[in-house]
DNA sequence: GCAATAGTTAAGTAGATGCTTCAGTGTTTC
DNA sequence: GAAACACTGAAGCATCTACTTAACTATTGC
């Protein structure tokens, strides 16, 4: 579900845009309303709300709406599906660069 | 000079084309030449040469040029920067939930 | 030196993206 | 129940993005 690459395809997009990640960043130390969230952003709050809900689309955010004020929170475990996306090709890489260091000293 | 905001975002966004994260996918497998990265993606060789740029200017990739081919490799130093980003939050959030939890158990 | 190869650049274009404003809806407070 | 509050949705718009094609440069092999 996390790994499929339509789902990857939105967080890494999500994760493109600097607000978006200011949002990320924010949410990281704690829960927020979307006008906390608004607040250090120089854009209106239907931006904001715009680049909340591609987040949630994206599954790094989730909210929950209680009387009128909606509440957001990281999902933890997406961000470590973009993570792991990441690392896995950097060890990939890394793991072929010690083959060939092995074998170089093999000789 | 990798965790300055401006390289980061150049990072995320060079991340965020599925054709770029497949071109890194593929590099991450070793080095290839334009056309051999070129080759599995439905696009003309000019537009790959726009996503490598791209790619390059991101940091997350480097490439050389040797008589007329130019061979690219991944940058792993950069991917760790993007890693380490995601990382950060992920584990700002969770410490948060831990402390959550060690306050509740107090009770 | 001529042809094939490998890559590059520029210009143009359709569609996506990131806003704005404005006119709402539902909730709480007095 | 009226006013303030928190948020939402739709429409419009300027800009950016991901391509395309076509014309071009620099190497290599014969």
């Amino acid at each position: 579900m996390l790994h499929d690459p339509a789902q990857l395809d939105l967080m890494f997009q999500a994760l493109a845009d600097p607000a978006r990640r200011q949002m990320v960043d924010r949410l990281s130390r704690g829960p927020a309303s979307v006008s906390q969230l608004a607040e250090p952003l120089a854009m209106s709050l239907s931006a904001v709300i715009q680049h909340l809900n591609l987040l949630e689309a994206s599954g790094l955010v989730r909210t929950q709406k209680v009387g009128r004020v909606r509440t957001c929170q990281i999902e933890p475990k997406a961000l470590r599906a973009a993570e792991h996306w990441i690392n896995e090709r950097r060890l990939s890489w890394e793991r072929r660069l010690d083959r060939l260091g092995d074998f170089l000293a093999e000789k």
